[in-house]
DNA sequence: GATTAATCGAGACGGTACGTCCCGTCTTCCA
DNA sequence: TGGAAGACGGGACGTACCGTCTCGATTAATC
């Protein structure tokens, strides 16, 4: 036998160790953060999570992927201004990475993301993929538009838009603010500009 | 007291911890990076670790440090060509990343950055700093040979070419490659070239 | 919660940590004797020691506790002549003492036993009560033989026969002989002897 | 060279080691008396405790004998009651082991002891001998009146006298008092006394 | 009084064991 | 048989002391 049958799976336990999970990661921090405690929180016994999860940073993923189903798909709005649009999303992930409850997660997920190859597969196809997804759809709508140059790669666009954040958040290299949001659109705006209209 | 004199400072502990901690890094990957095996590796007591680093991360920052001290400093090519500077540079970078060797302390220290400030600090500061005082003087050149905009903040610039590889490396959402590090670079310029030169 | 289950407890892990402990008493002596070297002897983790043993001396005194049920009850004889049941009782226990094997470990308990009032009542209740109480037995049976006179406090006569081994033990001031025992026992019975009949 | 020159000794130290040491075992009792507390407590570097002395129980007896140098000699008093001067010294005794203050150095010398058998030497003959000498002194005198059957042993006697104070100051078997010493004495009197003075 | 050599306070050093924590597995007993 | 509970072997943690060694900075005896 592989493994145990889902089917017979305690959906009790299972929400139990998730709230568990994210409860403690708030509370303690993540280097805190032992299978044993989550277990603890959760009346629940340690096979019980490795039984069903391969270890801590599967627990948060599940936690956190069921966290945002709750939240909702992510929709970018299209209001016809390119450049509105990305820093409204932009803002908001920048505003996420500033905000220490909401980055305690992130920055758990992302330690063991460094050290997990199957993870870090599961956390961009499955946490942050949506949100890829969609701003990559907005830039296809642009460059329909013709607000975006028919020679650029859409994924590299993302990785301009979002790898700057990623960066300064792990250097603490400056503040992240609206601000910065801003100026971040701005320069990839610039990059992806058609020439007859590189000044936004 | 706030702690040990520095001038009886054993520099043969010092050396040998550092040199110890780099092999068994190479040797063993990460996991099997602990205080005990260095200090026994070295020769050293656990508690001349202590003494002198605040955990692993701290040693594993100082050994790589003394190792980028004794490379030399970053000085980065002028060739009057802007675009094929970076190219070097932002290549190297990738190269490091996508190797799996030089990657895994890389892999290690952002580990510990992520839940250590001060160490992020000084990860930054000491380790990172020269290169990338190193592309912004380069870029402050190119500012005054009119191939960079004068509206753009060239730290932004900075967060621009590296950002993306960070990410990249992070989410694997693909190749870290010399073209695709030729491509950073070819959007960067775009989004800082002068209106009247848009196009590379 | 205030303990473990003992229901739970590993029956095996326990006789291995026993057999180790008197082993390594036996082989290498009380200094170096040390729960990390009794755990690795045993094939147990340190944890499953203090889990169920407050400390060294606890270990030592369950494991001479355990090979002394294994050897059986105390039963001094009573062959009428008092006198030379005793001695052979104390020529014994002077030998014990005398024997620098079978000594280090009432050493080592005696050690343990000074810096802990609990673990001192359990070796005297656990370990020496048998012998004393065997003792104790044998001198109301003289008393009843008109051997003892009436107005003796028994523990008081069995503190006078052992409690010069234990001093001479402890100062060295002399050797620890059968003669040594004779005499004990012979001075003793004249503190004890009816008026009549006060010398043996 | 053997070993360092007495005469360059520094005696602020050497008092300023013992006082400490002392200090500190009424404080926090032995097992929590550490060499480098001493230095630390005294202002005098750990070598040279480590330099004058063999060790922890080597400071403690001389700090101990110093303090009974100060107290002065021991003398019995010899009243012609053989009885009751044994009684005099024996309560003593009884209540320097009842008293916790006193036997906590006692017991810290013990422990010493039992490992040492240099220091068990010293301690028997620079800390213990006037008090048994004393005692024997005036055991002779008291054959010589008559008090004590030809044919004892003296050194037995004594160990008759201080033996069972140790036994039941290691065993806990009962309380010290000076009923108890009076008991000790009585029984031993009876052990030694000529056949026609068997009662005392 | 100057010289010189040992002692001094201080504490860093290589070690060892401590007692705690948590890992991931295994065992027991309950529902 | 899944789950709660938690004992198990293992092993790293960070701390406490051990006894030795290395530093200047006093001393104290000798010149």
């Amino acid at each position: 036998m592989p493994g145990p049958d889902p089917s017979r799976r305690n959906e009790r336990s299972r929400r139990a160790v998730l709230t568990a999970a994210l409860d403690l990661l708030a509370e303690t921090g993540y280097s805190d953060l032992t299978i044993e405690a989550i277990a603890a929180r959760a009346g629940v016994g340690k096979q019980t999570i490795y039984r069903w999860w391969r270890g801590k940073g599967a627990v948060i993923l599940d936690a956190l992927v069921d966290a945002a189903a709750v939240a909702g798909d992510v929709v970018l709005p299209d209001t016809g201004d390119l450049g509105a649009d990305l820093r409204t999303v932009i803002r908001g992930t920048v505003a996420e990475f500033a905000d220490p409850r909401l980055s305690a997660t992130t920055r758990a997920l992302t330690i063991e993301t460094l050290a997990d190859d199957e993870l870090a597969e599961q956390v961009r196809d499955r946490l942050l993929r949506p949100q890829l997804d969609a701003v990559r759809l907005r830039l296809r709508a642009g460059r329909r538009a013709g607000q975006v140059r028919d020679d650029v790669d859409l994924d590299q666009v993302i990785e301009l838009l979002f790898g700057p954040i990623y960066h300064r958040w792990l250097l603490r290299t400056g503040p992240l603010t609206d601000a910065y949001a801003d100026g971040v659109v701005k320069l990839t705006l610039a990059a992806i500009a058609p020439v007859t209209a590189s000044r936004q």
